[in-house]
DNA sequence: TTATAATCGAGACGGTACGTCACGTCTTAGT
DNA sequence: ACTAAGACGTGACGTACCGTCTCGATTATAA
């Protein structure tokens, strides 16, 4: 006996099957950025994606799975690396695209999502987080063996110093940090203060 | 002319109402604990004190008052300046108590708040966002006015920078950050690495 | 000890306490007309009456006893009898009074009450009933032995038909009886039909 | 064109569907005779019924919905006219079948809306009357035309004379009228008095 | 005149029920 | 067969009154 319960049991893959993907993707993102995450239900994602409420648990069982596949195209961003030819030049860049992520809503979402700690979201956020940073790692990276950054430059403290102050920037803040406030983080992280 | 026949006026002070608020708190403290912010239930809260739900609407109308009662102790102890003698004794000093905050249930639960953008929210997350910078802001200062920092210091942004630092890293980390954390962090953002 | 926790042992006659007798029973009437007796709650008479809920309870410990305050002047309407002469004019002018009364909003709680069947209300049910068919009973009974009536007229019963027809009237019809109205359930009951 | 991609419309029609609108009906009846029409709570009735209330409030938005439901059955005993060959007896079958239904939880549930005035209950309530009191005018038109009663018979007020004496008979007194009871009404108000 | 007892208001409490919302699952019906 | 519509149990929401209680303050009656 295997499962009998299950109501589906493979996987559509016709163009029925690809439309209804398509409109819960768009419906979702219309939700969070009317809602945010938190207010995020299932119901007006069916009702705004024109399809039944099962439907939809059919094939994303938990609200993460309905937000993994919604942010999936925003880290794909995140594996292209810039590549300016200066340090200050990739970090820009990166924080700059941070920053676009950050203000559409799934990127929004993440955001909520990684401080909640709700367990069936964990992995989810791991995974993003992990893959933002090595963006910044490699840039780092780049310019230590550059000579551009002092070889003891701890990297792993400085991806994160400058993801987290450029992600939580409009939380604090109320409002996006603009280009020169990009720089400044640059600027207060890459140079002496003493 | 104040209504001079008002018999009494203001709310009441007497034990058994000191007790009610009492529990609750630490009810939600406990609750808090348990299942976090979001899923945080007045139900639950109600159950744990061992008090009725209306009771818990009549002095507290939201979850956002709940939060903020329960918060207060904690931004209370950023009003203290450490004054160690040096920057990076004080810095380190408030970012060790981040930490310690952050650990706690109710701090936790802050920093939840700070991204849902509820709007029930915002005040509260404003009023604790300045009042923990504004200390970072003092010691800043103090050593720029001592000295031991350039006066050519972004401030307001080094502030940011190194309390965002703190607060997430748990969060993105999955750990909260050892004391040698602190202080990586603490240089990467003080020392050139230019 | 003697009943400590009774709440009014004495009572009172000052002016206070008549001033407060009096404005609850006008709240309880305007809140009778306002809502009817099945919406009539304590909370909106305190606070029509500028009085505060226990204060109420103190002195009528239910709605039943409330309702009866209000009721008593109605039914002293009815210990009067009319004495016009004929069978038919104080019959008449019975009825127009029950019109009258069942017009009122205590009137009209009273019958709700009637047939509500709750426990509380059935001694001031009974009692009011009593008290109208009683003056019925005694303008029947003065016709019979005046020889207006037949002496095998079933007094009781006569009582009751013209009684209810009068007072259920509105219900049913959903306008109180005009004096044609009433003229026509009269002569309905006391003339051959056959 | 009328949504012609629509797959279903409309109510549900399975057995479980149909078992819960019957235990919710049974439930309703047994908690009216528990508790009468005032006391009812759609708690009790959903307990009781082994029903969730959201399920009940799907169905029956109101109480009042709850017996218009349950009061059907009871109004459509008096679709089928007694028909015994005079008019005492057809009014004497009449009255019996009045007295039986208002014996009845849901037909004591009716009497106690007829006068509460609530405002949902308007319609259930004309309804109700009308129909009742349609059998009495069948029938007594019918003895007119037949010649069993004088053409110059109040149909319409006699009807509603004998309806009321029966319906209220029982609160008044305390308890259903007999059959003698039921006769001396009915002779009260055919034979002369006067 | 002053105690002292009665009463008052305001406010709060534990309860119970309300009517609603969203959840995630299951049933029924249509195509 | 798969799906959409619909219904279901569950659990929480925020609110309304209930009847009771405590707390000071205010009156009224009696010493």
């Amino acid at each position: 006996m295997t499962e009998p319960n299950r109501p589906t049991r493979g996987i559509q893959r016709g163009p029925r099957s690809i439309q209804v993907i398509e409109s819960v993707r768009a419906a979702t993102l219309a939700e969070l950025s009317r809602t945010g995450f938190a207010g995020l239900t299932i119901d007006a994602v069916a009702k705004a994606a024109g399809v039944s409420r099962p439907t939809i648990y059919r094939r994303w069982p938990s609200k993460a799975a309905l937000l993994q596949a919604v942010v999936e195209p925003l880290l794909e961003t995140y594996d292209a690396d810039p590549d300016t030819g200066s340090v200050t030049g990739d970090l820009l860049a990166l924080m700059m695209l941070i920053r676009e992520n950050v203000a559409r809503p799934e990127g929004h979402a993440m955001i909520t999502a990684a401080t909640t700690g709700a367990t069936e979201l964990r992995d989810l956020v791991r995974t993003a987080n992990a893959r933002t940073l090595a963006a910044f790692h490699r840039a780092l990276q780049n310019a230590v063996e550059r000579g551009e950054l002092s070889p003891a430059s701890d990297v792993p403290v400085i991806a994160h110093v400058l993801f987290q102050a450029v992600v939580m920037w409009e939380p604090a803040h109320g409002n996006p940090p603009s280009d020169p406030d990009l720089s400044r983080i640059l600027t207060a992280v890459l140079t002496p203060t003493a």
